[in-house]
DNA sequence: TCAAGTATACTTGTATACAAGTATTATAAT
DNA sequence: ATTATAATACTTGTATACAAGTATACTTGA
């Protein structure tokens, strides 16, 4: 059994989580960062062994994982899916079917106290910029648009933000590492595209909102193809089971 | 501990079923048929022995039940939400944007393959309506969907249905049901909506599909209420635990 | 060398056991 | 009568045990 030298997802955000989550989080880091190759094979009782858990919350992980079809579960043993250049752009394209809609109810909805809200989250963003806090950037990222969505009070479109969230938190995690180290230059720009976005709410401006929002994932989504082919090659040197 | 008299779910989609399944889906049907209330706090252990099976299967249930919104897992017991006439109509936002989305992608494809497969559906739902058959009916009505769905071959659109498609099926189950017994001459005007549905594809009618569309929903919502709430009202009698 | 059949070692699904924690209830003291 | 404390009976999360089933590998026969 391979020992874990050390763990992808931040432990911090793991203060209050089972087991199970604990797994299903760094399992989805490892898959999602290219660490572990789409196709590979999961057995249970490997996992089991590898985490120092049984298998109860290993198999919680799995169909956590399997729900976010980043895992496929057969028969035998759990098939890595992984995310394809194909299956990125498809979170976009379902982020950018509910934020539009999202949007089309906030233009009804009194939104001072959001615009409040996202100027705070922005603000804790620059901080984390300012101390290249790659994670606490990432979390912000996150939290500016769950923010969003629960503000229009939907359970249904909670729902679909929630079972993309994982992935969408992973993904940004991956990216903002990379680019902490890289392309620091890149960050004035999402701030700025994050201002638009909250200037559109605030006017309720709808081609604000779609061009800040089509730029916002520009900058994601172009850069952590680059990232994330770069960590495939990166990660071919870590040995596998 | 009561003993189940009757199970709602249809036995034989459960032939493959693991008891875990089973148990969420009879669960989910006792839900949204209303024969357990909004506010019920469901126990792991008293559910186990309900359906005379293990701890294990009932919290497989009770994270699937919880990951489709019906449910709430908190610290001490697992408090029933079902759905109200809000979440209903939610549910219909979400079908609508899932399959505007799918359309747009289908008039840029090759459909006659779909189209065929869509009117052997179609034929398969009259003949379920010949013999009054409500579950099959049911199960071909949300079949029609999911082809069009799976037609466009887009992972997270899929994963959106796959999380939609249990709650989708129960609503349709129940609707379907009570109008098998009371509205009868419903189901040529569902029928007619669900060819008018095909012709749209088969044009590629934006128009076309958005009606039909549209009409679909109002045909199963305006009277999904109505039934519901007559269910909820015919299964006060039922002893509740 | 190759095919067929058997045995073995894995797989999952379910049951059960146990530990840690929480609410409730009963008891005791003011 | 009311409040505080202690005991009890629940809760969840995790580990482990076991059964049924499947793939792999090995052995035996030709």
């Amino acid at each position: 059994m391979a020992e874990t030298k050390e763990y992808l997802y931040p432990s911090k955000w793991l203060s209050k989580a089972s087991a199970g989550d604990r797994v299903a989080c760094e399992l989805r880091m490892r898959i999602i960062s290219g660490m572990v190759e789409s196709g590979t094979i999961l057995s249970e009782n490997t996992l089991a062994a590898d985490f120092a858990v049984s298998r109860s919350p290993v198999r919680e992980a799995l169909k956590i994982l399997a729900s976010e079809h980043i895992i496929r579960l057969e028969r035998m043993g759990a098939v890595v899916i992984g995310l394809t250049e194909k299956e990125i752009e498809e979170i976009y394209d379902v982020r950018l079917l509910i934020e539009t809609f999202v949007f089309e109810r906030l233009v009804r909805m009194d939104t001072t106290k959001l615009v409040q809200e996202l100027s705070k989250i922005l603000e804790m963003m620059k901080i984390a910029i300012k101390y290249q806090d790659a994670d606490e950037f990432s979390y912000q990222d996150v939290l500016f648009h769950e923010t969003i969505i629960r503000a229009i009070d939907h359970s249904y479109m909670l729902m679909i933000w929630n079972n993309l969230k994982p992935v969408m938190e992973s993904l940004i995690l991956v990216s903002m590492r990379g680019r902490f180290k890289e392309k620091y230059d890149d960050f004035p720009r999402i701030l700025k595209n994050h201002e638009l976005y909250i200037e559109a709410i605030q006017s309720k401006d709808r081609n604000l909102m779609i061009e800040s929002l089509h730029q916002n994932f520009n900058d994601v989504q172009g850069k952590v193809e680059d990232l994330w082919m770069s960590q495939q090659m990166l990660s071919k040197g870590v040995e596998q089971e």
